[in-house]
DNA sequence: CTATTGCGTGCAACCGGTTGCATGTCAACC
DNA sequence: GGTTGACATGCAACCGGTTGCACGCAATAG
């Protein structure tokens, strides 16, 4: 009721109110065990009654737990990140805590600042596809807890999307349909997800003994994907996975524009299923399991937390085809 | 050089190693000029030598100011939320300002809990497109400087994205085209901005004399729209306006799972823009403004927080018509 | 009936800074 | 030469909690 101008109801002033010590007060939150049932009823009633809210920054002062981890992504804005921003939220949201976002902006610098911007306050630390080099994560992962996203350094524990299962299948469900020539449109060429696709293709293919090209789209994008289109085409291929939705989208909306009908006349798979079923056809992908990711990476560093006991954990997620609408047998089976 | 286990090297620390007191040291990084020239410099070189890193938590205890911003959304992974995330953490970050994420389910209670649990530790908070009741609001805004994104509440500094203008130019769009039979397919009850698109609509459509029905997609989703075909086409129009982009892509599907062409006997308008052209064909939709949304409640905050004087603004964003494949003549024209 | 145990509570120090006020020093001024 | 004032620095209280320890009291054991 009576909230106070500097939004501040103090401690001291529920102790007041309920006859009290401060300590009292204090324990009735944090160890309500400690002290008589009745004394804790009342003083629950004298925090309502003045509405109290313990002052988070006070008690991390003198804890040195302050409830918050940081999450640190490359982009935002990126369809494969916010389901994985919003896991990792709500699972932190299970244990009381409060989430830091940061956004990289796709810069190793800029990502070494935020890790030191946020270092004073919070607990431990997310890194979603860090940018960044592993001599400077290794350094931040001595500092404080860390959890790594996508990203494989020995010792430090990771959470990896094994896309190369789900490219696998991808690769095996186009032979299938009769594709005998495909081609991989490839990512960043820093990435590790690139790595790992790229490798996952060329292995299948060669099992398969499909014929396999390699088209670069250096920046996954709608433009990217859109002038690869060419290149797929010169190759004589009946089929594209790419290396992720977006770049995938590109290349349908360039065989579109040259009048070749999908999954009629060409196939097309993308990655990361950020799209889900939307568009239209939907499109055939490779699951991203990305909120699992997110889901996985919080109570991982929950876990830290809790046992100071840091051991080298690698957990990877595999990836599965999810078949849609973009694909279908290869033209003149 | 010698960093204590903890990671901490507190001011009384260098105050001894520099031989002066502890609140010479505070002042050399918060007031130098009240300091000899001399004395900051030996200052700044023992607690370079001592690796000595200003505790956050500590002086937002005194001071009440933490750096740090609370944006809280109604869903991360909404594609309408993401660019206004990242611009609202890059303004942020220009300030040297932290900022909290909250996702509240588009739950009102979530909502109310998350702004509470952030109160503490944030000097600001920017409510995007909030569920909460005016009431609870205003509340909230009495203690702590609050800025709202997409929300109309008198005497509260608001961004308000007025999609009224782009759906009115959509509305004129599709009467130049020759359609004279139109549907709007309705968002969330509750929505303001679904409140502020169905009315200009009915106000563009009334102008030029066209057959307007309404259909009710009551949650904005993809399955939403699909469902949403039947009723649509029973109204007999040739064209139809969504909520959202994603509603639209619904009824994309479901128009060409009945084999009806877009544009060709069709046309369909989107509204938010959350998924660019990445589409085929590209969604004809309204632009979001999001980004600048995202960046202008920032720096209206800052301001806040600087003057305390918290006038009450309100910015209304203007949204434009941005023509791309869905839409196209009227079959028969 | 006294000694022991144990529970509920209060006292006071502490977390790591910030800041109003007091003190000391020295140069300038009358 | 004594007074004034500006300037540099230190002292100590404070921000709002947490926590080790001591105290008082009641129940139990001897």
């Amino acid at each position: 009721m009576a909230a106070e101008r500097r939004g501040g109801v103090t401690i001291s002033q529920v102790a007041e109110a309920a006859g009290v010590a401060r300590s009292s007060v204090s324990r009735a939150y944090t160890r309500p065990h400690m002290l008589s049932p009745e004394t804790v009823e009342r003083i629950k009633m004298a925090a309502e009654r003045l509405g109290y809210v313990p002052n988070h920054t006070a008690r991390a002062l003198s804890t040195g737990r302050h409830g918050n981890v940081a999450l640190i992504v490359p982009d935002v804005a990126n369809p494969f990140f916010p389901p994985m921003i919003r896991a990792a939220q709500v699972e932190a949201d299970r244990s009381d805590f409060c989430v830091f976002l940061g956004n990289s902006d796709e810069d190793p610098e800029k990502e070494d600042k935020l890790l030191g911007r946020f270092a004073g306050q919070v607990e431990g630390i997310i890194l979603a596809s860090p940018r960044l080099s592993d001599e400077r994560i290794v350094a931040h992962a001595a500092l404080r807890p860390l959890v790594l996203i996508n990203r494989n350094v020995e010792g430090i524990p990771r959470v990896l999307i094994d896309s190369g299962t789900g490219i696998g299948e991808a690769t095996a469900h186009l032979a299938e349909l009769g594709h005998r020539n495909i081609v991989y449109v490839s990512g960043p060429s820093t990435s590790w997800s690139n790595k790992q696709r790229r490798a996952a293709v060329r292995k299948a293919a060669g099992e398969r003994g499909l014929d396999l090209s390699f088209v670069s789209a250096s920046v996954p994008s709608f433009e990217a994907g859109l002038q690869a289109v060419d290149a797929i085409l010169a190759k004589g291929a009946s089929a594209a996975i790419a290396f992720d939705d977006v770049t995938a989208q590109g290349i349908l909306a360039g065989l579109a524009a040259r009048g070749i009908g999908v999954p009629k006349d060409f196939s097309v798979v993308g990655c990361d299923d950020a799209l889900g079923p939307l568009t239209v056809p939907a499109l055939t992908t490779v699951s991203s399991r990305s909120v699992e990711a997110g889901k996985l990476a919080v109570s991982l560093l929950m876990e830290m937390l809790q046992s100071q006991a840091l051991r080298d954990a690698s957990y990877v997620l595999e990836t599965h085809l999810i078949v849609r609408g973009t694909t279908g047998r290869a033209p003149g089976q």
